[in-house]
DNA sequence: ATAAACTCCGTACCCAGGTACAGAGTCAAG
DNA sequence: CTTGACTCTGTACCTGGGTACGGAGTTTAT
């Protein structure tokens, strides 16, 4: 095994930030609210950081784009593998939260929509319908 | 007309923030950045507010359900009973935006329903398959 | 051996949309 | 005429998810 590959496995924060698509100063960030394993600074040199903190950064990234935010992941990745029954119901209750968000929204469109016909039928009225009807 | 019905129609923030359901915190907010214009200060005793601008409150109150943001909502007030057009095109801008939340927020849930169905077929794993295949 | 590039550390700042609070002035009721 | 409730003003703080920066120290390439 050559130092290159010994290399690999043992990144600076730098290379880590590289290969998990992320800034160096996200990583930073994620090490100072706990989500994120600093390694011991050694006496000489930087840290190094294994190959699974970017596997790690990863799956954060993967997780925040299903909705969960940074403190949802913290609690999911300290479930950690043992808790399947719980890690399961943490994503059913998001997707019904989810549900719930896009109800919100279509209601939010259905409103809109609504509004904006109201503002065709008035064709060139003084005051603007859709203006008048939310101050309504 | 009696001096009580003046001042109903000459709120003192405090009254104006009850009508209108917000915070004077939230009132005083808004005249800051000039969502919300804020009268002269009399040479003797508080600032008198018009009935309109509980009206209008409510009406930033309303735009906000309907995801426009307090910049949007800004732009709007600024176009005024003018330019009906214009608030129609902004109303379908922020109408497909809205379309797109919520095609995102259906992927999300679709992901999050096949982890979970992943979830429900491996019973007593020692790795949750949730989680492993977030980390996949 | 030196210069560029990187790391480390602490702290400050960004966004939106407010909330909180201190200290002073003012108003209204009893 | 005093007491309690309200207003005014300025400034600081909050949440979430980062980003930026300054002045070290360290490493790597030439």
């Amino acid at each position: 095994m050559s130092k290159l590959d010994m290399d690999q496995n043992e990144l600076t924060i730098g290379r880590l930030a590289e290969f998990a698509n992320v800034n160096v100063e996200t990583v930073r960030y994620y090490q100072r609210i706990g989500l994120v394993d600093e390694p011991e600074k050694p006496e000489q040199g930087f840290r190094k950081y294994p190959n699974s903190t970017v596997k790690q950064i990863k799956f954060i990234k993967r997780a925040q784009q299903l909705g969960f935010n940074l403190q949802e992941i913290t609690d999911l990745l300290e479930l950690g593998d043992s808790h399947c029954h719980d890690v399961r119901i943490r994503a059913e209750l998001k997707r019904d939260k989810i549900s719930k968000q896009i109800k919100d929204l279509q209601d939010m469109q259905t409103a809109l929509t609504n509004l904006i016909d109201t503002c065709h039928t008035g064709k060139t009225e003084p005051k603007c319908p859709l203006v008048e009807s939310l101050f309504a």
